[in-house]
DNA sequence: CTGAAAGCGCTTACAG
DNA sequence: CTGAAAGCGCTTACAG
């Protein structure tokens, strides 16, 4: 007696590739490939297809599309931290690269704790994101084995490796680290100094490099060393110069790890009123916005976090296109800016 | 003669709800609805559902899920710049709220050009986001009809607007740059500056709230105004200061819209050794990083993005899950934060 | 080059 | 409180 049907319909309003296929005349096979450009199909029934889509204000739907290719068109870039502006500015240069490839970038900030790396990865990678873009090497074995496991494709940025199967852009953090103590070395500075913040693998890797810089000159000294697991900050810049000072006063130079802490080392010294450069030589690393407005302007490295995002992002969409370019790590350089610190 | 069935499977290996259901022995909506806690389900079932999803590792797939109801996880958040450090804190509070909520920011960056707007919003739209959080009102009717349109719960951050059935969280922009001007005028300046890059409607509130306060004291003088539409920026900063005093080298003092301008100038006043505050009072706006460092420290506004966010974050939860908070708009302060440049 | 069928892995809408 | 059926809107896998 009941013979009312039972259908559970709960069309969403939306325009469906059903409809555009209708209105073209055509499977929605033949709609969906149209579109994606996936096959050859006849150009003439491309045509009716893409007029029908625009009559139609036809969308693709991501989720159903995700869900039926296990495939979806996000792609998870992780960060350790945005107050640092180098990562808005790779950032900035990935989105331009994707975002135009048909790919929208998926920002994670783990800051710097591999627990939350680790959350983020467990959270997005059931999204299935067509490719992962991750800052340098440094992360728990569980992050490894998750990354490995979800088979998406990987690309490292902001450090090199030579490992195997392994894609990445960046530059030696070693050998810029090293360039710019040699700057130091080569304008007579003999007692040089070392200020770090976070104590990420990266800053370690400048710290190797003004070391090694040091002992070939044979000027090398543990105590010239500061090491703070502190964020880095313009405040903590600060605090790190005073203390520098207090601690070994016959210094005649400080390398900062990066500019922000370099700048705050800058307005200690003016606010402590020490001549820089003439008792102290200051130096920073990344060329941060500020860093030449800074009196005197800050001798620093340009690194070329752009280029990493850029070439980065491209190689990462030859991987996910399945067209993946030769190279599988790229070197890039970087730049001394010698200014008034110095 | 072809016997072999026809069927298409592609089994991706993954753990489904099905899979859960036979290990728990329910239907798989009695998963689906356990382990959402969306209606009540026998304490019992639920404990073994948990057990048995625990125990074969199940992670939902958010694709099938979206689909099937039309709504994701993700959270649409835009903001105008990530190189202003403002939205980056503002970036980092909505995270804290809604990520442990179950909910993702998916940040989109507009570069404050109302046609990038719109082609994040047309782009991620389509994902069904489970909500959206935008930055102030100004944006194309276009934008405005899509973000209507998308039936998307919306909550407008750093503005306030009395209009029915908006949902925003903000402080007004206008009094706090009255607030910092009259601060001027009580340490007796008389000819105080404005300077401003940008121009977006914040602001260009402030500077309504800078008319306001001179106005009122009979001291407004549009030739005190220097207005720039290029990004706010240290080295702008800088340059604005010079242009300003050679300009109207009568003033004694400036405010600057936002705190990185103010930098600039305050260090183009060091350059040129033009004494601050004798000679000219310096003000800026936010308190970001840095200003405290300055020298002279930077008087300034602190502004409460992190609160902003906070509580934009948990109304767009009230409005996501159906239970609404009673205010719809939310005003907070700010503080007046004044320091050696005044 | 094109298509009919099945399936991706969930939730909605009904029923009981 | 629980479930069988249908459906969300695409793409994959086969065939021809």
């Amino acid at each position: 007696m009941t013979a009312s049907p039972r259908r559970a319909r709960r069309s969403s309003g939306r325009i469906t590739l059903a409809d555009v296929a209708q209105a073209a005349g055509v499977s929605p096979i033949t709609v969906s490939r149209a579109l994606r450009e996936e096959r050859s199909v006849d150009p003439v029934l491309v045509q009716r297809v893409r007029e029908a889509a625009d009559a139609l204000g036809y969308v693709p739907d991501p989720a159903a599309r995700a869900l039926a290719s296990q495939r979806s068109t996000q792609v998870l870039v992780l960060v350790p931290m945005l107050s640092n502006t180098l990562f808005v500015d790779l950032l900035e240069s990935v989105h331009r690269v994707l975002f135009p490839a048909g790919f929208q970038p998926l920002i994670g900030v783990t800051h710097y704790d591999s627990a939350e790396e680790e959350l983020l990865l467990r959270t997005y990678l059931p999204h299935r994101p067509a490719g992962l873009l991750v800052t340098g090497f440094d992360r728990s074995e569980t992050a490894r084995q998750l990354i490995a496991r979800s088979g998406v494709p990987c690309v490292h940025l902001m450090e090199t490796s030579e490992a195997p199967g392994v894609h990445c852009v960046g530059f030696s953090q070693v050998d810029a680290g090293a360039a710019i103590t040699g700057h130091l070395l080569a304008r007579g500075r003999r007692r040089i100094a070392f200020c770090a913040a976070q104590l990420d693998p990266r800053t370690l890797q400048r710290a190797e490099g003004y070391r090694r810089a040091l002992r070939e000159a044979g000027l090398y000294d543990p105590q010239l060393e500061l090491l703070s697991p502190e964020s880095s900050s313009i405040s903590l810049g600060a605090r790190l110069f005073e203390e520098m000072l207090q601690r070994m006063p016959g210094i005649d130079a400080i390398f900062f790890c990066n500019d922000d802490i370099a700048q705050g080392g800058l307005l200690a010294a003016n606010r402590l009123q020490v001549p820089v450069p003439q008792r102290i030589a200051v130096a920073g690393f990344n060329d941060l916005a500020g860093s030449d407005q800074m009196v005197p302007p800050l001798t620093t490295v340009r690194t070329p976090r752009g280029e990493v995002g850029q070439a980065g992002a491209s190689m990462l969409l030859g991987l996910m296109r399945g067209t993946p370019a030769p190279a599988s790590c790229i070197q890039l350089g970087y730049e001394l800016v010698v200014r008034g610190s110095t």
